[in-house]
DNA sequence: ATTATACGAAACCATTTGGTTTCATGTCAA
DNA sequence: TTGACATGAAACCAAATGGTTTCGTATAAT
């Protein structure tokens, strides 16, 4: 029931890494196609079919305001992710590997609550 | 450190679904290259191929047996995308998602228990 | 020694991908 | 109303992708 066919699924959509990069732009804010773009060395056009790629797989939503076009990130579709990976992880009783995993979830929170707050003080 | 630009990292490997089924398909056993493809529709030389695609993301690892190249799942770079994810969890605050995402987990717990039981009693 | 098996390398092919430039259209501003 | 801005559509292109078939070579079996 997770992907019923879509043209293009969570996997495949995450593969690229400018895409990859344009999830993290728009985990904070909304942002129109022409603001999003000057943070790539791409053209405006090509950033454009990535955010329509993401948004096929359901990753980000769209809304025009006025002229603009602005996305924004849209994260369930990434627990298919997490359930794919969920059955891996019983592979993962190596004691170094779960270390290692440990100290960067931790590292990697510490740094999410910072951006969290930043962004909660913007609204 | 995670990724050192390699050629094939892990986003792009587990971006096509027959490599999906590859790495399910060698986590609870080693293969070789012929048994392996005949679980495929597709010809030995492709599936080769995709084998070759996930050894350089360092997912599966080969071993010479006489004639035979036989592969067995490597996890660990699937850390890196974990890693990845929890960066995006931070944004499953919406508590649908979070049921669902529950649910889903309980499900496939339970059934890789079951595999685990199947696997324990074929050794 | 000969034959069969397991595999990779190579050449090849169609389709997809990630990018471009150009053009048309809708919306905002003067 | 006229012009500037924001965007998507379309046509195009080179390279990557996922597949094939053919062939060579190493190992195992008779």
């Amino acid at each position: 029931m997770a992907a019923l066919s879509q043209k293009h699924d969570v996997f495949h959509a995450i593969a690229d890494p400018t895409r990859r990069k344009l999830l993290k732009l728009l985990a904070d804010e909304e942002l129109s196609v022409t603001v999003i773009s000057e943070q790539f060395p791409i053209s405006r056009t090509a950033v454009s079919k990535h955010l329509r790629i993401l948004a096929e797989a359901g990753l980000v939503k769209e809304r025009k305001v006025g002229r603009e076009t602005r996305y924004r990130l849209e994260p369930t579709p990434l627990i298919e992710l997490k359930q794919w990976l969920s059955f891996y992880e019983r592979f993962w009783d190596n004691k170094l590997a779960m270390l290692k995993h440990y100290v960067e979830n931790e590292e990697m929170s510490q740094w999410s609550r910072a951006e969290r707050k930043e962004n909660d003080e913007k609204k």
